[in-house]
RNA sequence: GCGCCCUUCGUCUAUCGGUUAGGACGCUAGGUUUUCAACCUGGAAAGAGGGGUUCGACUCCCCUAGGGCGUACCA
């Protein structure tokens, strides 16, 4: 097994459903080793199942990739859209005696099972027509391929991640390779496409560890290659049960809606099953220069929504407001049904260097920023409220004076003409600025008073300031 | 049932036979502060259990327990 061969890999999801976050992680692994080694990063959707695929899961996936940035160097393969090679190469099995037809109806294969089951053994098939000349077949019953697996040694696993593990060959049966309607299965489809694209590694998830040791006879039978293996761990969900609707089994449409970055989704997932000593914030150019199969844990984690937040944070911060810009207005437009105006708007490019530092995510940002678009007279919380007492108002009405009678409206202005008014009322900067802050957006917590004043402008400011001296 | 894999703070993890077992999230005490965040300082918090191997085990081996995956004419 020399590494000579170009770095190929790809993510091969089936469309039977959204990308998930274990999907998600499963291609980001492939996208960063394919980077890491300035090799080729494909896309294969095995669609092979027709009953379950959609063009609705396809769209979902492509759009998820797109979103994460998980950019493939080819169109998509649509494995269904292979079946006939897959075919000539069972034919081809089939022809040197290494696969052979099977005539068991169901019913066989259950009792097969049941006595396997009663017997102690490995519940599998028992090869019952491997040896049996053609010429016994019942007629009308079309066949289905199965490969000749060999019925004793073992068959070894070389995994990047789990290192080499060896599975009897008694505990793997004959498996199917065409079905009785001629189609392939997902076994033979997946060792077919790899070897026809080249791939060199072959990175999925850990629930197809004990499918490599039966594709591996695929390898075999046909004098193939193997490619290089490694199998991710799984992702479990936050109570350490399998991903299920209720936590984690989001697609990453879901986890966009809630406001995450993609940045950080990538951050988050890359740490979930591996790393690289302390670092914790990884960039993407980082993470390709770094990212290696030796990092990758061996044991399933778990989704950790704190932690994801966490990391979010730090990227809305790091991020520049104007490129934070086009995906706040969006999350603001879907939130309240329309866009977002054209004075609001430009409300917003002002407050968003304060506003980023105070949120986790996109929507959490939107809802701050809803004192901006807010009509007049502002509804007033209730702890903003108690703020409002008889002298914080009398103060108001003075501040509203001061702040009206400014001639420039800059930051360093307002700061002054506050500053100015509470120090000459032998105030505290704070006693001027709470209820000002409640006065003005309805709320205790806002960005700095002086951004908000800013933002709002002096006509709105005072407006709503004088609003609360009706 | 059978086979395979996994097991360090609550969570994600570092450690590759010798460390006061480190970091991050979360939690918590305090500081800073116009609120909230952010930020700074400190704290609590871990090697599943039992046997070995070794001068010495979180680290290597075995057993047990727990969890996961597979065992389809699904992928």
């Amino acid at each position: 097994m020399t590494e000579t061969r170009p770095v190929i890999t790809r993510f091969a999801p089936s469309p039977t459903g959204f990308l998930h976050i274990g999907g998600a992680r499963t291609a980001l692994f492939n996208w960063l080793f394919a980077r890491h080694h300035g090799g080729t990063f494909l896309l294969r959707i095995e669609d092979t199942d027709r009953e379950r695929s959609t063009q609705a899961a396809i769209d979902a996936i492509l759009e998820g990739m797109a979103w994460l940035g998980l950019d493939a160097d080819a169109p998509p393969i649509f494995q269904f859209a292979r079946r006939d090679r897959h075919a000539e190469v069972a034919h081809q099995l089939l022809a040197t005696g290494k696969a052979y037809r099977c005539y068991c109806t169901q019913q066989e294969l259950e009792a097969m099972r049941e006595t396997a089951r009663a017997e102690g053994k490995p519940p599998i098939y028992n090869g019952m027509w491997r040896d049996r000349d053609p010429s016994e077949a019942p007629g009308g019953v079309p066949p289905v391929v199965r490969i000749k697996v060999p019925q004793s040694g073992d068959t070894l696993v070389n995994d990047q991640v789990l290192g080499t593990v060896s599975f009897s060959n008694t505990q793997l049966d004959d498996f199917i390779l065409l079905r009785s309607d001629g189609t392939p299965t997902y076994m033979l489809s997946v060792v077919v496409d790899d070897f026809d694209m080249d791939v060199s590694h072959v990175i999925r998830g850990d629930d197809h560890f004990t499918n490599t040791a039966r594709q591996l006879q695929i390898y075999h039978a046909m004098g193939w290659p193997e490619p290089v293996f490694a199998h991710l761990p799984m992702i479990l969900g936050p109570d350490g049960a399998k991903l299920s609707k209720r936590h984690g089994a989001l697609g990453v449409d879901a986890y966009r809606d809630m406001g995450y970055l993609p940045d950080a989704m990538r951050n988050y997932l890359l740490r979930l099953g591996w790393a690289h000593g302390d670092d914790e914030i990884i960039s993407t150019e980082q993470a390709v220069a770094w990212f290696d199969l030796t990092g990758v844990g061996k044991s399933a984690a778990r989704f950790d929504f704190a932690k994801l937040e966490n990391l979010n944070g730090v990227y809305m911060r790091e991020k520049a407001p104007q490129d934070l810009l086009p995906e706040l207005l969006k999350t603001i437009a879907r939130l309240n049904g329309k866009e977002v105006d054209a004075a609001g708007r430009a409300r917003l490019e002002t407050a968003l260097p304060g506003l980023k530092e105070r949120a986790t995510n996109l929507v959490d940002l939107a809802k701050n920023a809803a004192f901006l678009f807010a009509q007049r007279p502002l509804v007033i919380e209730e702890a903003a409220a108690k703020l409002l007492t008889p002298e914080a108002r009398q103060r108001l009405k003075g501040l509203a004076a001061a702040l009206q009678s400014l001639q420039i409206w800059t930051i360093e202005t307002i700061e002054a003409c506050i500053r100015d008014f509470a120090g000459a009322n032998g105030m505290k900067l704070g006693q001027a600025a709470q209820p000002l802050r409640a006065a003005l957006t309805g709320s205790t917590t806002s960005p700095g008073i002086f951004d908000v004043l800013l933002a709002l402008g002096q006509p709105e400011s005072v407006a709503r300031i004088q609003d609360q001296n009706l």
